[in-house]
RNA sequence: GGUUGCAUAGCUCAGCUGGAUAGAGCAACUGCCUUCUAAGCAGUAGGUCUUUGGUUCGAAUCCAAAUGCGACCA
């Protein structure tokens, strides 16, 4: 789309004989002071040309002027050369690119990728933290989707272990029977309600036991509520029928729990693995490491691998009693994906606690010579912290995902219907809006922070609907379809070819929209939905000053109320598109 | 102890591969709704980009060290 770098590269070569590469001309936009749309800096080039920064860009902006028509203008300010191009070059690329049907979508590249996100365990609900998780996952799949990847979004569900037995053995003992219809709570509360009342029960037994004298480490090790848990673990192992019968009821409570708070995310997977069945896995890759030497094997009978001289430690991967590690299965399910999907890129949505795991399990798999252990991607980010500190489930301190979802609906009804604008809406139409704000709000504020930064998150300050958040942004794309219903516009309206001056809001406007495809990009190469949101952003408010300082509807000049149509309708749909990566929904009226 | 991430306005955050006088929002203060949606717009105020050294024509950005916070490994 952009000429520029192949027009300066040209005059390189006319004016100082001089080969420049395009990729080596880097055009910036031009800072807001000056005048301009964009920026060469030329100090780079100066030593070939051997003429001063400002002489340089001088001669460069006059070819540039003379040979091409788009350019209409410069300015030369010490070693920075500023080009004004020409209102005809933004109407052109308005119609031809930014109003073309495929802009904001690449071409399908032909590349798989699984984004495996979420991977929650059965024995709680799902929090803050988990909704941070399931967030970035979903807006990550989208984005490489329209980056023009075929994208599998996965989910590994941890369903076995010692902490499910904890709440099965919990409600074994003190549930009574109870079931999500006995009690009216949802599946996974109600598991989630045993796991702790496991720990309360624990806890009560480990200080009885270190009131008979016993040291901390012996009385967890003794209670005898660890101990059932653990042989129950056995007996699940083992296939016992009465121990898998309870495991599948509470598990199906916890996956009606999970599905309902998912839903209401808008977070979707088209895979699903579950621990229970991939647990074993990975017992061949150890074979195969020893057999290539890769593993090494202790007196013991532990297998090991040596990564002292990556900067990293010995790792576990078979204990001496011929059991497997967690990050055994790991290796095994990697393979698995592989096989199944043969996918060129994996990517891993995981909290940062976790980076060195995964340095560990992608550096073994590039040892053992897996060619597609280059596509490995671990996508860190950071924790979701209170006030007080991090979020502790046993201590109460978690932010649940329901209770947040249910407040993010009630704030936003709150504050839509003060404003009454609202009054005449039904019922329906209401609750639908008030979800769609509501979690506009919640999935902008989460998405818009670069995901391995870590996220305060202040329940007594409400989330902002104001600014820089996703209501803003909302509220521009209604504002914005409201004045394009009312004019009846439809897309094939183009009457406006013999316009050939912008207002400065209108070509700064397009400006933006001509950027989005780079955004996209950009934000695909560096798994940053952050970049989306803040685009979005940047863009409602050009928007929202373009509105302000221009009439639409009463212009009188056909043709000039046409081609504002026109690029409103443009910023609509751009707007929609960029806050549908991140799985926000904008509503026509609001 | 080792490895690793982060540090920008009172608060929450942008700042693309080094470029001009470091930008937004919230909070505070001033204006703008008989005009297309004021969840908006315009403006005022707010900064030693944690510190020190280095690389360079040029550093918030790259390198090194220190400090602080976090995570992981032991």
């Amino acid at each position: 789309m952009n000429f520029l770098p192949a027009a300066i590269s040209q005059a390189f070569k006319a004016l100082f004989d001089i080969e420049i590469a395009t990729e080596q001309i880097i055009l910036e936009q031009t800072k807001k002071e000056f005048e301009g749309h964009f920026t060469l800096v030329v100090f780079p080039f100066v030593r070939q040309t051997k003429k001063s920064p400002e002489q340089t860009a001088a001669v460069i902006g006059e070819y540039l002027k003379n040979n091409y028509p788009e350019v209409a203008d410069f300015n030369v300010i010490k070693g920075f050369l500023n080009i004004v191009l020409a209102d005809a070059f933004w109407l052109n690329v308005l119609q031809n690119d930014i109003a073309s049907s495929s802009f904001g979508s690449v071409s399908p590249n032909g590349k798989k990728v699984m984004v495996e996100y979420s991977s929650p365990n059965t024995n709680k609900p799902l929090h803050l933290g988990h909704v941070r998780n399931n967030l970035l996952g979903y807006a990550v799949a989208e984005l490489l989707k329209v980056n023009g990847y075929e994208v599998t979004k996965a989910n590994l569900v941890n369903d076995r272990g010692i902490h499910i037995c904890k709440s099965m053995l919990a409600w074994q003992k003190f549930g009574a029977g109870e079931t999500p219809q006995s009690s009216g709570l949802k599946g996974d509360h109600l598991v989630g309600k045993y796991y702790v009342i496991f720990d309360k029960e624990y806890k009560k037994e480990i200080d009885a036991l270190k009131d008979a004298g016993k040291t901390e480490d012996e009385a967890k090790k003794e209670a005898p509520l660890m101990k059932e848990a653990q042989a129950m673990l056995l007996k699940w192992e083992e296939g016992d029928e009465a121990v898998i019968s309870l495991w599948k009821t509470m598990n199906g409570w916890v996956y009606e729990g999970f599905d309902s708070t998912y839903r209401k995310l808008g977070v979707d997977f088209d895979k699903y693995y579950y621990e229970s069945d991939t647990y074993l896995l990975g017992k061949d890759i150890v074979e195969e490491g020893l057999a290539k030497g890769v593993f090494f094997q202790k007196e013991d009978g532990s297998v090991w691998i040596d990564l002292t001289n990556d900067g990293l430690d010995e790792k576990l991967v078979r204990r001496s009693d011929g059991t497997s590690v967690y990050i055994t299965q790991d290796l095994g399910t990697a393979q698995l994906k592989y096989d199944e999907f043969g996918v060129d890129k994996s990517i891993y949505v995981v909290g940062n606690e976790q980076d060195y795991h995964f340095k560990v399990l992608f550096l073994i798999l590039s040892k053992l010579g897996k060619t597609w252990a280059d596509g490995l991607y671990h996508l860190s980010y950071g924790m979701v912290d209170l006030p007080s500190g991090k979020m502790k489930s046993r201590e109460g301190t978690v932010v649940d995902a329901d209770d947040l979802i249910r407040e993010m609906e009630d704030t936003a009804r709150e504050k839509t219907e003060a404003l009454g604008k609202v009054d005449h809406f039904s019922e329906e139409e209401k609750a639908n809006l008030f979800y769609m704000i509501g979690m506009g709000a919640l999935k902008y504020f989460l998405l818009k922070v670069e995901p391995k930064k870590r996220l305060l998150f202040d329940p007594k300050e409400s989330i902002d609907f104001q600014g820089n958040t996703g209501p803003f942004i909302q509220y521009t794309h209604a504002r914005i379809r409201s004045v394009v219903n009312k004019a009846n516009f439809n897309e094939a309206i183009t009457g406006f070819q013999d316009i050939n001056t912008l207002k400065e809001t209108e070509s700064e406007l397009i400006q933006i929209l001509s950027r989005y495809p780079q955004v996209l990009s950009v934000a695909a190469r560096d798994y940053n939905p952050a970049a989306i949101a803040n685009y979005a952003y940047e863009l409602a408010k050009s928007y929202n000053k373009f509105y302000q300082t221009e009439s639409i509807l009463k212009v009188e000049e056909e043709n000039i109320k046409n081609f504002r149509l026109f690029l409103s309708y443009h910023t609509a749909l751009t707007l929609k598109k960029a806050m549908r990566i991140l799985g926000i929904d904008v509503p026509e009226r609001m």
